[in-house]
DNA sequence: ACAAAACCGGATAGGTCGATCCGATTGATA
DNA sequence: TATCAATCGGATCGACCTATCCGGTTTTGT
């Protein structure tokens, strides 16, 4: 009955962990997940164990790498995410329950930096979310269906818009932060209305799915948020070509 | 008539700079817009220096710290910026000049990956940069009003969901990167149907003005994008992560 | 041609990050 | 209680970043 033991019918998940480190395990755990929705991917582990109260190395011992506590991190917000989609498919009103879908998920973003990152980038190493990320998809891809069978959605929206939906909320609640919390919402709403049959015009073609796969795989590195003081300015530079140049 | 003598008269710009250190000088502000454009702000220092073909010292006798090369480097850009405004207020079709505005404005921050940056950040030390930037808000501002009187556009289009725009569209453009190099456009083209009048339903609040400033500032660290894209293929260990930049 | 000033760039300082090592400690078992 | 493996956490490694130092080189004015 004690727990940890190495009974086989014991509990599942934490196998023969000693008592200690499955305590520091939750801690750890429950620290990661404040630290980085409030400061995004980007934080430190070592902000992480400070957090905990635990040593860095403890971090390291149960999660090799820092891909594998967010993997562990995200897997339960991963499920909240593929459970707005069934959700959504149970609405009776198609377009009501995929606008749902779309401000569940983006709320989701706003409310949880961290998340607003794992949106937009895959974890090839981490199975199971990604197995979540394609179950999500695939009942996304059946939303869209019924949303345009019943009217609601214009024809040509593709299910990459959501993708692109994502990319472009996790653009807005990045760089507002907490300083605008709220300005996400007005920026769905405006993309909400524009998925709205009927369609007002035309609109340029969607990326390819693998091209934004590549996009997705591409972005992992790393995610700003949390630095401090030491600005650095940005620039740009034109130089080539490309639209419209002034002179 | 040499240039670079010490006369009263001579060029402006460059006030008696020896002739190497002019030479380098523009050597590096043109390796800086092509790497900052590639990599985006997170590029290093010393990758502008090997791209310059210098060493990392001449940049930082130049440029003191890495907000001043961005400052020098996005000047002209800024310019075409503003110039965008003006342009689109020459327009004789306040609609088609205000979504012009906008897909050039939007062109140029998918064409370079830093100016994306610059759009959605404010550099309070870069004064010259900071002005061409509230000269192109008041022409907006005179846009917005224009092509809201012409009937081309929603009544309640605020100034703020320009810069909430571009905050997206930079969302999409740091996460494709060149693998979907034109999936902005599809993103862009939804926000300005949305724009149209007449408006199809109302819109959440529109952040405070003070309250954006703020998230511009605080945006300021790091940018990713840097690290390419199949990089670190090489041994185990490692791969992932960071690095690069962001930064 | 020549000296002095201006300039160059590699080495280095000092910072952060992810990840590892190792002596000290603690929990589980008998 | 005694034993020992499992665990802990600070120190450390190696890589990268911005920024500075300093000995060698180049431009310039006479």
């Amino acid at each position: 009955m004690n727990p940890g033991r190495p009974q086989p019918s014991d509990d599942i998940a934490a196998q023969s962990l000693r008592s200690d480190a499955e305590r520091n395990r939750e801690r750890i755990i429950a620290a990661a997940r404040g630290v980085f929705a409030r400061d995004g991917l980007g934080a430190s582990m070592a902000s992480v164990a400070r957090e905990a109260g635990v040593g860095i190395a403890t971090i390291f011992r149960r999660f090799p790498t820092k891909e594998e506590l967010v993997a562990a991190v995200f897997a339960d917000r991963m499920d909240s995410y593929a459970d707005a989609v069934a959700v959504a498919l149970a609405d009776a009103d198609p377009w009501h329950g995929f606008v749902g879908y779309i401000e569940t998920a983006c709320a989701m973003q706003a409310a949880d930096q961290g998340f607003a990152d794992v949106l937009t980038t895959t974890f090839p190493t981490a199975k199971a979310m990604e197995k979540r990320r394609e179950e999500a998809y695939e009942g996304m891809v059946r939303l869209i269906g019924r949303a345009k069978a019943a009217g609601g959605l214009r024809e040509d929206f593709d299910p990459s818009d959501l993708v692109l939906l994502h990319m472009a909320n996790a653009g807005v609640v990045n760089a507002c932060g907490d300083a605008a919390p709220d300005a996400w919402r007005r920026v769905v709403a405006l993309f909400v209305q524009s998925f709205a049959a009927p369609a007002r015009a035309t609109l340029p073609a969607s990326p390819a799915h693998e091209d934004l796969y590549r996009a997705m795989l591409r972005a992992g590195p790393e995610v700003p948020g949390a630095t401090a003081p030491g600005r650095t300015g940005k620039s740009s530079k034109v130089a080539t070509d490309k639209a419209g140049e002034a002179d």
